[in-house]
DNA sequence: CTAAGGACCTGTCGGC
DNA sequence: TGCCGACAGGTCCTTA
């Protein structure tokens, strides 16, 4: 479900409800997530007020005095603002209280997401080995043709890498290649200056595009007026292997890279 | 330093 | 209908 651009949806759909609130309680009926989360965390924020609400890479940040709960949404995770009344269904694993009687309230079967404090004035471990943003101009031939050059693994793989580049996940690092036509398990140290320059703009492209479309890139995604979603209508290459390319018809091609799944167009990507 | 593989966890789907 | 294995949007950590 998550990659960046439904981060950054979900950013944009909590924050009117939550900045400038307080936090009256953090309800946590599942600590175990990818982190145990801190028993004091609920101490530690209530009464706190939610000054901002932040996206780093694809982690959800929520500002306070005290400092930032950082929340990752791994795999399956999602946030849903709820009134107080609203059952807690399966895998709700955390309610935010906040003083206008809304619950910023978590869900996430598979437990790879977490909630973890990052307080005043620290630089979590998690967050300061973060490559740059793609959506920003850090994220620039300057920056990233030199990357390439110094590295031979596979370029699905390094712009994936989180280390260097935020937010690329396994969707739209598929999407962003066949934009580029550049073939998946091409060494990095081996793609000209002028193809990173194109493979940086897809990036920025596919990912901006998803962003505007809501980032409904999910399977089931309908919207409200039953057209079919994001996902749908543009994914070219993910989860179509065996299909026709949209370019030249041929079948695509599908391979594991990284322990991922990877689809795309032998003769349109080289 | 880079690169590759394992680990974490549950739900869903296809095949028998 | 039921069981079992394969697979799924992420990424940190360990090992080589």
């Amino acid at each position: 479900m998550p990659e960046l651009p439904e981060v950054e949806t979900s950013c944009r759909g909590i924050e009117p409800h939550c900045i400038k609130q307080n936090i009256t309680k953090i309800d946590v009926r599942q600590p175990k997530l990818r982190w145990l989360v801190d028993a004091e965390l609920s101490p530690k924020l209530s009464g706190e007020e939610i000054s901002q609400v932040k996206r780093r890479g694809k982690y959800i940040l929520l500002q306070t005095s005290q400092g930032d709960l950082m929340i990752h949404l791994g795999m399956s995770g999602s946030l849903r603002v709820v009134d107080k009344k609203v059952e807690v269904t399966k895998h709700d694993h955390i309610d935010i209280c906040l003083s206008n009687g809304k619950i910023i309230r978590y869900n996430d079967p598979r437990r790879f997401g977490c909630f973890v404090l990052n307080m005043e004035g620290e630089q979590h471990k998690l967050l300061n080995k973060l490559g740059v943003e793609p959506l920003t101009d850090d994220f620039s031939l300057d920056y990233f043709y030199p990357i390439c050059k110094g590295r031979k693994t596979a370029i699905k793989s390094l712009i994936m890498n989180g280390q260097v580049v935020v937010g690329v996940g396994n969707i739209y690092a598929q999407e962003a290649l066949f934009r580029a036509k550049i073939n998946p398990h091409r060494a990095a140290n081996s793609i000209s200056q002028k193809r990173i320059v194109d493979l940086i703009e897809a990036i920025k492209l596919i990912l901006q595009r998803a962003i505007e479309a809501g980032g409904s890139s999910l399977k089931d995604f309908t919207s409200a007026d039953g057209k079919p979603g994001y996902f749908q209508q543009t994914l070219q290459v993910y989860g179509r292997a065996g299909k026709q390319c949209a370019v030249c018809k041929a079948a695509l091609e599908q391979a594991v890279i990284g322990q991922r799944n990877t689809v795309y167009c032998s003769q349109c990507q080289k």
